[in-house]
DNA sequence: TTTTGCAGAGACGACGATATTTTTAGCTGG
DNA sequence: CCAGCTAAAAATATCGTCGTCTCTGCAAAA
Protein backbone atom coordinates (compact mmCIF):
# COMPACT_ATOMS: atom_id res chain seq x y z
CA UNK A 1 0.00 0.00 0.00
CA UNK A 2 1.54 3.13 -1.15
CA UNK A 3 1.53 6.01 2.37
CA UNK A 4 0.19 8.32 0.47
CA UNK A 5 -0.19 9.82 -2.86
CA UNK A 6 2.60 11.12 -3.67
CA UNK A 7 2.64 12.41 -6.86
CA UNK A 8 0.30 16.10 -7.01
CA UNK A 9 -1.19 16.95 -10.31
CA UNK A 10 -0.14 20.17 -11.57
CA UNK A 11 -3.19 22.50 -10.16
CA UNK A 12 -1.82 21.37 -6.75
CA UNK A 13 2.27 22.13 -7.37
CA UNK A 14 1.28 25.25 -9.24
CA UNK A 15 -1.05 25.90 -6.41
CA UNK A 16 1.74 25.71 -3.80
CA UNK A 17 4.39 27.87 -5.99
CA UNK A 18 1.96 30.76 -6.28
CA UNK A 19 1.38 30.73 -3.01
CA UNK A 20 4.70 31.05 -2.07
CA UNK A 21 5.15 33.82 -4.39
CA UNK A 22 2.48 35.50 -3.09
CA UNK A 23 3.94 34.98 0.51
CA UNK A 24 7.69 36.21 -0.54
CA UNK A 25 6.21 39.50 -2.62
CA UNK A 26 7.19 37.76 -6.33
CA UNK A 27 3.87 39.02 -6.84
CA UNK A 28 3.29 42.35 -5.15
CA UNK A 29 0.49 43.32 -3.57
CA UNK A 30 -3.05 44.64 -6.06
CA UNK A 31 -0.86 43.08 -8.83
CA UNK A 32 -2.37 41.53 -11.88
CA UNK A 33 -1.73 37.86 -12.36
CA UNK A 34 -1.66 37.35 -16.60
CA UNK A 35 -2.10 33.89 -17.24
CA UNK A 36 0.40 34.69 -20.38
CA UNK A 37 2.97 35.26 -17.53
CA UNK A 38 2.20 32.60 -15.06
CA UNK A 39 2.30 29.78 -18.22
CA UNK A 40 5.74 30.58 -19.01
CA UNK A 41 6.74 31.17 -15.35
CA UNK A 42 5.43 28.11 -14.09
CA UNK A 43 5.09 25.69 -17.22
CA UNK A 44 1.76 24.74 -17.41
CA UNK A 45 -1.30 25.98 -19.28
CA UNK A 46 -4.26 27.94 -18.36
CA UNK A 47 -6.42 24.90 -16.66
CA UNK A 48 -4.08 23.68 -13.91
CA UNK A 49 -3.59 27.31 -13.26
CA UNK A 50 -7.13 28.37 -12.80
CA UNK A 51 -7.79 25.98 -10.26
CA UNK A 52 -4.64 26.88 -8.42
CA UNK A 53 -5.91 30.34 -8.67
CA UNK A 54 -9.35 29.09 -7.38
CA UNK A 55 -8.08 27.90 -4.18
CA UNK A 56 -5.75 30.78 -3.83
CA UNK A 57 -9.10 32.86 -4.21
CA UNK A 58 -10.30 30.72 -1.13
CA UNK A 59 -7.41 31.37 1.40
CA UNK A 60 -8.11 35.34 0.62
CA UNK A 61 -4.51 35.34 -0.93
CA UNK A 62 -5.74 36.23 -4.57
CA UNK A 63 -9.55 38.02 -5.84
CA UNK A 64 -11.18 37.14 -8.85
CA UNK A 65 -12.91 39.50 -10.70
CA UNK A 66 -15.35 38.08 -13.28
CA UNK A 67 -14.30 38.26 -17.07
CA UNK A 68 -10.95 39.99 -16.13
CA UNK A 69 -8.76 37.55 -14.40
CA UNK A 70 -7.01 37.60 -11.18
CA UNK A 71 -5.56 39.95 -8.81
CA UNK A 72 -3.54 39.67 -5.56
CA UNK A 73 -4.91 40.55 -2.88
CA UNK A 74 -4.44 43.69 -1.72
CA UNK A 75 -2.60 44.76 2.00
CA UNK A 76 -3.19 47.81 4.04
CA UNK A 77 -2.43 48.85 7.72
CA UNK A 78 -6.31 48.16 8.24
CA UNK A 79 -6.05 44.46 7.45
CA UNK A 80 -2.19 43.99 9.39
CA UNK A 81 -3.78 45.95 12.46
CA UNK A 82 -7.33 43.29 11.95
CA UNK A 83 -5.17 40.40 11.27
CA UNK A 84 -2.85 40.04 13.60
CA UNK A 85 -5.54 41.31 16.06
CA UNK A 86 -7.78 38.37 15.44
CA UNK A 87 -4.55 35.96 15.68
CA UNK A 88 -3.71 37.37 18.76
CA UNK A 89 -7.56 36.80 20.32
CA UNK A 90 -7.53 33.35 18.43
CA UNK A 91 -4.37 32.44 20.00
CA UNK A 92 -5.35 33.35 23.47
CA UNK A 93 -8.79 31.29 23.48
CA UNK A 94 -7.07 28.34 22.03
CA UNK A 95 -4.50 28.66 24.60
CA UNK A 96 -6.82 28.95 27.21
CA UNK A 97 -8.73 25.68 26.00
CA UNK A 98 -4.79 23.83 26.07
CA UNK A 99 -4.27 24.58 29.16
CA UNK A 100 -7.96 23.30 30.21
CA UNK A 101 -7.81 19.72 28.44
CA UNK A 102 -3.71 19.74 27.56
CA UNK A 103 -2.72 16.31 28.90
CA UNK A 104 0.66 15.04 30.23
CA UNK A 105 1.63 14.30 26.27
CA UNK A 106 0.89 17.57 25.38
CA UNK A 107 3.42 19.26 28.57
CA UNK A 108 6.14 16.85 26.86
CA UNK A 109 5.42 18.34 23.38
CA UNK A 110 5.59 22.18 24.71
CA UNK A 111 9.01 21.56 27.24
CA UNK A 112 10.27 19.44 23.93
CA UNK A 113 9.36 22.38 21.04
CA UNK A 114 10.87 25.05 23.81
CA UNK A 115 14.14 23.10 24.09
CA UNK A 116 14.66 22.62 20.97
CA UNK A 117 13.57 26.31 20.43
CA UNK A 118 16.14 27.75 23.14
CA UNK A 119 19.04 25.36 21.67
CA UNK A 120 19.58 26.64 18.57
CA UNK A 121 23.55 26.52 17.68
CA UNK A 122 24.39 24.87 14.96
CA UNK A 123 24.17 27.38 12.27
CA UNK A 124 26.60 28.70 9.09
CA UNK A 125 24.74 31.79 8.06
CA UNK A 126 22.42 34.24 9.66
CA UNK A 127 20.05 33.58 7.25
CA UNK A 128 20.38 29.51 7.75
CA UNK A 129 19.72 30.71 11.66
CA UNK A 130 16.80 32.73 10.94
CA UNK A 131 15.02 29.94 8.83
CA UNK A 132 15.85 27.27 11.48
CA UNK A 133 15.01 29.57 14.42
CA UNK A 134 11.41 30.71 12.88
CA UNK A 135 10.93 26.82 11.88
CA UNK A 136 11.28 25.73 15.78
CA UNK A 137 9.31 29.27 16.75
CA UNK A 138 6.60 28.06 14.58
CA UNK A 139 6.50 24.44 15.39
CA UNK A 140 7.00 25.76 19.44
CA UNK A 141 3.61 27.82 19.28
CA UNK A 142 2.31 24.71 16.91
CA UNK A 143 2.98 22.59 19.96
CA UNK A 144 1.39 25.19 22.45
CA UNK A 145 -1.94 25.13 20.58
CA UNK A 146 -2.57 21.52 19.61
CA UNK A 147 -3.32 20.90 23.48
CA UNK A 148 -7.03 22.51 22.48
CA UNK A 149 -8.04 19.24 20.98
CA UNK A 150 -10.12 20.89 18.26
CA UNK A 151 -9.06 20.03 14.58
CA UNK A 152 -11.22 22.80 13.34
CA UNK A 153 -10.10 26.05 15.79
CA UNK A 154 -6.50 24.34 14.80
CA UNK A 155 -7.65 24.71 10.91
CA UNK A 156 -9.08 27.93 11.51
CA UNK A 157 -5.49 28.89 13.26
CA UNK A 158 -3.68 27.77 10.21
CA UNK A 159 -5.76 29.70 8.21
CA UNK A 160 -5.35 32.92 9.74
CA UNK A 161 -1.50 31.92 9.56
CA UNK A 162 -1.68 31.46 6.20
CA UNK A 163 -3.03 35.00 5.60
CA UNK A 164 -0.97 36.75 7.36
CA UNK A 165 2.70 35.06 6.10
CA UNK A 166 2.83 38.26 3.35
CA UNK A 167 3.06 41.21 6.45
CA UNK A 168 5.35 38.13 8.41
CA UNK A 169 7.31 38.00 5.70
CA UNK A 170 8.17 41.64 5.24
CA UNK A 171 9.22 41.35 9.35
CA UNK A 172 11.30 38.21 8.74
CA UNK A 173 13.24 40.12 6.32
CA UNK A 174 13.65 43.38 8.79
CA UNK A 175 14.86 41.14 11.58
CA UNK A 176 18.38 40.65 12.72
CA UNK A 177 19.01 37.98 14.79
CA UNK A 178 21.29 39.55 16.87
CA UNK A 179 22.40 37.10 20.07
CA UNK A 180 21.15 40.30 22.00
CA UNK A 181 17.13 39.99 20.17
CA UNK A 182 17.28 36.31 20.50
CA UNK A 183 17.88 35.87 24.21
CA UNK A 184 15.26 38.40 24.61
CA UNK A 185 12.30 36.23 22.60
CA UNK A 186 13.94 33.33 24.85
CA UNK A 187 12.70 34.76 27.74
CA UNK A 188 9.52 35.99 26.35
CA UNK A 189 9.14 31.91 25.45
CA UNK A 190 10.65 30.98 29.32
CA UNK A 191 7.95 32.94 30.68
CA UNK A 192 5.35 31.83 28.14
CA UNK A 193 5.95 28.24 29.27
CA UNK A 194 6.32 28.96 33.06
CA UNK A 195 3.00 30.33 33.49
CA UNK A 196 1.09 27.63 31.04
CA UNK A 197 3.05 25.06 33.52
CA UNK A 198 1.54 26.93 36.33
CA UNK A 199 -2.02 26.77 34.51
CA UNK A 200 -2.22 30.20 35.23
CA UNK A 201 -5.11 31.03 32.01
CA UNK A 202 -5.34 34.58 32.59
CA UNK A 203 -1.97 35.96 32.75
CA UNK A 204 -0.81 33.08 29.91
CA UNK A 205 -3.42 34.79 27.78
CA UNK A 206 -2.28 38.10 28.88
CA UNK A 207 2.01 37.04 27.39
CA UNK A 208 0.49 35.07 24.83
CA UNK A 209 -1.21 38.12 23.15
CA UNK A 210 1.64 40.39 23.98
CA UNK A 211 3.65 38.51 22.25
CA UNK A 212 2.09 37.83 19.14
CA UNK A 213 1.81 41.71 18.39
CA UNK A 214 5.28 42.65 19.34
CA UNK A 215 5.89 42.40 14.92
CA UNK A 216 2.91 44.97 13.77
CA UNK A 217 4.87 48.09 15.23
CA UNK A 218 7.94 47.11 12.20
CA UNK A 219 5.63 46.11 10.01
CA UNK A 220 3.53 49.05 9.94
CA UNK A 221 7.29 51.24 9.59
CA UNK A 222 8.04 49.01 6.54
CA UNK A 223 4.59 49.71 5.21
CA UNK A 224 4.64 53.38 5.52
CA UNK A 225 7.87 53.01 4.09
CA UNK A 226 6.44 51.61 1.10
CA UNK A 227 3.62 53.99 0.83
CA UNK A 228 0.67 51.50 1.75
CA UNK A 229 -1.75 52.93 4.14
CA UNK B 1 -20.70 53.57 -15.06
CA UNK B 2 -21.90 49.49 -15.27
CA UNK B 3 -23.80 49.09 -11.64
CA UNK B 4 -22.10 46.17 -10.63
CA UNK B 5 -20.56 43.57 -13.02
CA UNK B 6 -23.29 41.43 -12.09
CA UNK B 7 -22.55 38.34 -14.29
CA UNK B 8 -20.93 35.89 -12.71
CA UNK B 9 -19.61 33.87 -14.68
CA UNK B 10 -19.89 29.51 -15.23
CA UNK B 11 -16.98 28.39 -12.04
CA UNK B 12 -18.87 30.69 -9.92
CA UNK B 13 -22.51 29.99 -10.36
CA UNK B 14 -21.60 25.91 -10.31
CA UNK B 15 -19.62 26.58 -7.30
CA UNK B 16 -22.81 27.70 -5.66
CA UNK B 17 -24.77 25.32 -7.28
CA UNK B 18 -22.72 22.57 -5.94
CA UNK B 19 -22.09 23.95 -2.52
CA UNK B 20 -25.75 24.27 -1.86
CA UNK B 21 -26.29 20.80 -3.21
CA UNK B 22 -23.84 19.31 -1.22
CA UNK B 23 -25.12 21.15 2.10
CA UNK B 24 -28.48 20.15 1.15
CA UNK B 25 -27.58 16.46 0.69
CA UNK B 26 -28.29 16.38 -2.87
CA UNK B 27 -24.56 14.56 -2.68
CA UNK B 28 -24.55 12.83 0.19
CA UNK B 29 -20.92 12.39 2.12
CA UNK B 30 -18.02 10.39 0.21
CA UNK B 31 -19.97 10.44 -2.36
CA UNK B 32 -17.97 10.23 -5.63
CA UNK B 33 -18.44 13.30 -7.70
CA UNK B 34 -17.88 12.48 -11.53
CA UNK B 35 -17.39 14.76 -13.57
CA UNK B 36 -19.53 13.67 -16.32
CA UNK B 37 -22.88 13.55 -14.25
CA UNK B 38 -21.96 17.01 -12.82
CA UNK B 39 -21.82 18.49 -16.41
CA UNK B 40 -24.91 17.21 -17.14
CA UNK B 41 -26.25 18.36 -14.33
CA UNK B 42 -24.99 21.77 -14.41
CA UNK B 43 -24.81 21.92 -18.00
CA UNK B 44 -20.97 23.15 -17.91
CA UNK B 45 -17.80 21.78 -19.18
CA UNK B 46 -14.95 19.69 -16.77
CA UNK B 47 -12.90 23.55 -16.88
CA UNK B 48 -15.35 25.40 -14.94
CA UNK B 49 -16.13 22.78 -12.77
CA UNK B 50 -12.79 22.03 -11.94
CA UNK B 51 -12.29 25.35 -10.42
CA UNK B 52 -16.14 25.27 -8.33
CA UNK B 53 -14.34 22.00 -7.05
CA UNK B 54 -11.35 23.28 -6.39
CA UNK B 55 -13.22 26.37 -4.10
CA UNK B 56 -15.07 23.52 -1.97
CA UNK B 57 -11.69 21.69 -1.37
CA UNK B 58 -10.29 25.09 0.21
CA UNK B 59 -13.94 25.07 1.99
CA UNK B 60 -13.15 21.37 3.35
CA UNK B 61 -16.76 20.44 1.97
CA UNK B 62 -14.79 18.14 -0.90
CA UNK B 63 -11.64 16.23 -0.81
CA UNK B 64 -9.10 16.02 -3.78
CA UNK B 65 -7.75 12.79 -4.56
CA UNK B 66 -4.91 13.09 -7.11
CA UNK B 67 -5.32 11.42 -10.41
CA UNK B 68 -8.17 10.13 -8.46
CA UNK B 69 -10.96 12.73 -8.68
CA UNK B 70 -13.65 14.62 -6.26
CA UNK B 71 -15.14 13.06 -3.13
CA UNK B 72 -17.83 14.83 -1.27
CA UNK B 73 -15.93 15.59 2.46
CA UNK B 74 -16.69 12.57 4.97
CA UNK B 75 -19.44 13.13 7.84
CA UNK B 76 -18.77 11.76 11.48
CA UNK B 77 -19.82 12.02 14.67
CA UNK B 78 -16.48 13.20 16.01
CA UNK B 79 -16.48 15.94 13.19
CA UNK B 80 -20.09 17.12 14.38
CA UNK B 81 -18.72 17.06 17.92
CA UNK B 82 -15.39 19.20 16.79
CA UNK B 83 -16.75 21.86 14.70
CA UNK B 84 -20.31 22.54 17.24
CA UNK B 85 -17.83 23.35 20.55
CA UNK B 86 -14.92 24.81 18.05
CA UNK B 87 -17.89 27.25 16.81
CA UNK B 88 -19.48 27.75 20.57
CA UNK B 89 -15.78 29.07 21.64
CA UNK B 90 -15.17 31.19 18.82
CA UNK B 91 -18.53 32.83 19.08
CA UNK B 92 -17.99 33.28 22.99
CA UNK B 93 -14.77 34.94 22.33
CA UNK B 94 -16.16 36.80 19.75
CA UNK B 95 -19.41 38.06 21.73
CA UNK B 96 -16.85 39.27 24.88
CA UNK B 97 -15.23 41.18 22.10
CA UNK B 98 -18.34 42.62 20.89
CA UNK B 99 -19.09 43.13 24.53
CA UNK B 100 -15.91 45.16 25.17
CA UNK B 101 -15.69 47.08 21.83
CA UNK B 102 -19.50 47.62 20.58
CA UNK B 103 -20.82 50.88 20.52
CA UNK B 104 -24.31 52.33 20.20
CA UNK B 105 -25.06 51.48 17.07
CA UNK B 106 -24.12 47.95 17.74
CA UNK B 107 -26.73 48.01 20.36
CA UNK B 108 -29.39 49.35 18.19
CA UNK B 109 -28.62 46.88 15.80
CA UNK B 110 -28.72 43.55 18.32
CA UNK B 111 -31.81 45.08 19.29
CA UNK B 112 -34.11 45.70 16.10
CA UNK B 113 -32.48 42.39 15.15
CA UNK B 114 -34.33 40.68 18.00
CA UNK B 115 -37.36 42.18 17.88
CA UNK B 116 -37.40 41.12 13.76
CA UNK B 117 -36.82 37.48 15.20
CA UNK B 118 -39.19 37.48 18.02
CA UNK B 119 -42.10 38.98 16.18
CA UNK B 120 -42.64 35.90 13.81
CA UNK B 121 -46.51 35.91 12.57
CA UNK B 122 -47.52 36.47 9.16
CA UNK B 123 -46.58 32.74 8.06
CA UNK B 124 -48.11 30.52 5.48
CA UNK B 125 -47.13 27.46 5.66
CA UNK B 126 -44.96 25.63 8.35
CA UNK B 127 -41.72 25.49 6.31
CA UNK B 128 -42.32 29.35 5.73
CA UNK B 129 -42.16 29.76 9.24
CA UNK B 130 -38.92 27.53 9.47
CA UNK B 131 -37.26 29.49 6.35
CA UNK B 132 -37.94 32.98 7.77
CA UNK B 133 -37.24 31.79 10.93
CA UNK B 134 -34.09 30.71 10.68
CA UNK B 135 -33.43 33.50 8.18
CA UNK B 136 -33.89 36.24 11.01
CA UNK B 137 -31.93 33.62 13.74
CA UNK B 138 -28.94 33.94 11.67
CA UNK B 139 -29.16 37.95 11.32
CA UNK B 140 -30.02 38.34 15.10
CA UNK B 141 -26.47 35.94 15.96
CA UNK B 142 -24.55 38.18 12.96
CA UNK B 143 -25.57 41.44 14.14
CA UNK B 144 -24.24 40.34 17.71
CA UNK B 145 -21.22 39.00 16.37
CA UNK B 146 -21.18 42.02 13.97
CA UNK B 147 -19.98 43.92 17.36
CA UNK B 148 -16.42 42.47 17.64
CA UNK B 149 -15.14 44.65 14.62
CA UNK B 150 -13.17 42.53 13.09
CA UNK B 151 -13.48 41.59 10.08
CA UNK B 152 -11.57 38.78 10.14
CA UNK B 153 -12.51 36.78 13.08
CA UNK B 154 -16.12 37.34 11.61
CA UNK B 155 -14.75 35.36 8.65
CA UNK B 156 -13.65 32.59 10.18
CA UNK B 157 -16.91 32.39 11.86
CA UNK B 158 -18.22 32.73 8.49
CA UNK B 159 -15.94 29.52 7.43
CA UNK B 160 -16.57 27.64 10.05
CA UNK B 161 -20.66 28.07 9.70
CA UNK B 162 -20.19 27.23 6.17
CA UNK B 163 -18.84 24.10 7.27
CA UNK B 164 -21.77 23.13 9.56
CA UNK B 165 -24.30 23.93 7.03
CA UNK B 166 -24.29 19.90 6.27
CA UNK B 167 -25.17 19.06 10.13
CA UNK B 168 -27.32 21.98 10.31
CA UNK B 169 -29.41 21.09 7.81
CA UNK B 170 -30.38 17.50 9.19
CA UNK B 171 -31.31 19.30 12.45
CA UNK B 172 -33.16 22.02 10.71
CA UNK B 173 -34.88 19.01 9.15
CA UNK B 174 -35.92 17.27 12.34
CA UNK B 175 -36.94 20.68 13.71
CA UNK B 176 -40.74 21.51 14.23
CA UNK B 177 -41.29 24.71 14.90
CA UNK B 178 -44.19 24.15 17.51
CA UNK B 179 -45.49 28.00 19.13
CA UNK B 180 -44.21 26.14 22.64
CA UNK B 181 -40.29 25.52 20.85
CA UNK B 182 -40.65 28.60 19.35
CA UNK B 183 -41.54 30.25 23.05
CA UNK B 184 -38.79 28.44 24.45
CA UNK B 185 -36.56 29.64 22.04
CA UNK B 186 -37.88 33.55 22.23
CA UNK B 187 -36.93 33.08 25.97
CA UNK B 188 -33.50 32.24 25.18
CA UNK B 189 -32.56 35.07 23.12
CA UNK B 190 -34.40 37.25 25.41
CA UNK B 191 -32.37 36.05 28.57
CA UNK B 192 -28.82 36.60 26.32
CA UNK B 193 -29.86 39.96 25.11
CA UNK B 194 -30.35 40.70 28.33
CA UNK B 195 -26.89 39.47 29.76
CA UNK B 196 -25.58 40.62 27.26
CA UNK B 197 -27.20 44.60 27.68
CA UNK B 198 -26.06 44.18 31.19
CA UNK B 199 -22.53 43.24 30.06
CA UNK B 200 -21.49 40.60 32.20
CA UNK B 201 -19.09 38.85 30.23
CA UNK B 202 -18.95 35.64 31.90
CA UNK B 203 -22.40 34.76 31.96
CA UNK B 204 -23.14 36.24 28.24
CA UNK B 205 -20.20 33.32 27.18
CA UNK B 206 -21.89 30.37 29.06
CA UNK B 207 -25.03 31.00 27.51
CA UNK B 208 -23.88 31.63 24.24
CA UNK B 209 -21.94 28.65 24.09
CA UNK B 210 -24.57 26.64 25.96
CA UNK B 211 -27.32 27.88 22.86
CA UNK B 212 -25.39 26.77 20.28
CA UNK B 213 -24.63 23.45 21.54
CA UNK B 214 -28.67 22.59 21.31
CA UNK B 215 -28.74 21.16 18.35
CA UNK B 216 -26.20 18.58 19.02
CA UNK B 217 -27.90 16.26 20.78
CA UNK B 218 -30.98 15.95 18.00
CA UNK B 219 -27.77 15.67 15.17
CA UNK B 220 -26.43 13.07 17.02
CA UNK B 221 -29.34 11.10 16.95
CA UNK B 222 -30.15 11.55 12.65
CA UNK B 223 -26.36 10.61 12.64
CA UNK B 224 -26.62 7.54 14.61
CA UNK B 225 -29.97 6.27 12.98
CA UNK B 226 -27.91 6.69 9.32
CA UNK B 227 -25.23 4.74 10.87
CA UNK B 228 -22.30 7.17 10.57
CA UNK B 229 -20.60 6.99 13.38
C1' DT C 1 -3.46 -15.18 -5.40
C1' DT C 2 -1.20 -12.66 -8.99
C1' DT C 3 -1.17 -10.83 -13.55
C1' DT C 4 -3.00 -8.77 -17.64
C1' DG C 5 -6.21 -6.40 -20.46
C1' DC C 6 -10.08 -3.24 -21.03
C1' DA C 7 -13.32 0.24 -20.10
C1' DG C 8 -13.97 4.47 -17.98
C1' DA C 9 -12.52 8.62 -15.68
C1' DG C 10 -9.30 12.38 -14.89
C1' DA C 11 -5.59 15.63 -16.23
C1' DC C 12 -3.91 18.67 -19.42
C1' DG C 13 -3.17 21.50 -23.56
C1' DA C 14 -4.99 23.89 -27.66
C1' DC C 15 -8.42 26.33 -30.05
C1' DG C 16 -12.40 29.30 -30.83
C1' DA C 17 -15.67 32.52 -28.73
C1' DT C 18 -16.50 36.42 -25.80
C1' DA C 19 -15.30 40.28 -22.96
C1' DT C 20 -12.26 43.98 -21.78
C1' DT C 21 -8.63 47.36 -22.34
C1' DT C 22 -6.01 50.32 -25.13
C1' DT C 23 -5.31 52.94 -29.07
C1' DT C 24 -6.71 56.08 -32.42
C1' DA C 25 -9.54 58.97 -35.00
C1' DG C 26 -13.07 62.35 -35.00
C1' DC C 27 -15.61 65.94 -32.88
C1' DT C 28 -16.86 69.83 -30.00
C1' DG C 29 -16.10 73.83 -27.17
C1' DG C 30 -13.09 77.36 -25.80
C1' DC D 1 -5.68 76.09 -33.36
C1' DC D 2 -5.37 73.33 -29.47
C1' DA D 3 -7.13 70.78 -25.41
C1' DG D 4 -10.21 67.57 -23.87
C1' DC D 5 -13.82 64.39 -24.55
C1' DT D 6 -16.31 60.64 -27.04
C1' DA D 7 -16.74 56.79 -29.81
C1' DA D 8 -15.22 53.36 -32.86
C1' DA D 9 -11.68 49.88 -33.86
C1' DA D 10 -7.75 47.10 -32.95
C1' DA D 11 -5.24 44.43 -29.73
C1' DT D 12 -5.10 41.68 -25.76
C1' DA D 13 -6.80 38.60 -22.20
C1' DT D 14 -10.05 35.67 -20.26
C1' DC D 15 -13.62 32.02 -20.56
C1' DG D 16 -15.34 27.76 -21.97
C1' DT D 17 -15.32 23.49 -24.88
C1' DC D 18 -13.23 19.70 -26.97
C1' DG D 19 -9.83 16.19 -28.06
C1' DT D 20 -5.98 13.42 -26.53
C1' DC D 21 -3.10 11.12 -23.40
C1' DT D 22 -2.50 8.81 -19.04
C1' DC D 23 -3.90 6.73 -15.02
C1' DT D 24 -7.06 4.01 -12.13
C1' DG D 25 -10.13 0.29 -11.04
C1' DC D 26 -12.30 -3.83 -12.20
C1' DA D 27 -12.66 -8.29 -14.03
C1' DA D 28 -11.24 -12.33 -16.13
C1' DA D 29 -7.74 -15.68 -16.75
C1' DA D 30 -3.53 -18.01 -15.60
Amino acid sequence: MEPSHARPNLAISAYQALKRDIIRGHFGADEKLVMSRLKERYGTSTGPLREALSQLVADRLVVAISQRGYRVAPMSLAELNDIYDARAQLEGLILRLAIERGDDAWEASVLASAHRLAKITEVNTPDDLLDSWDQRHQAFHTAIASGCNSPHLLQVRDGLFHQVERYRHLWLQETVMSPAALDTKRQEHAALVDVIFERDVERAGQLMRDHLMTPVPIITRVLKARHIR
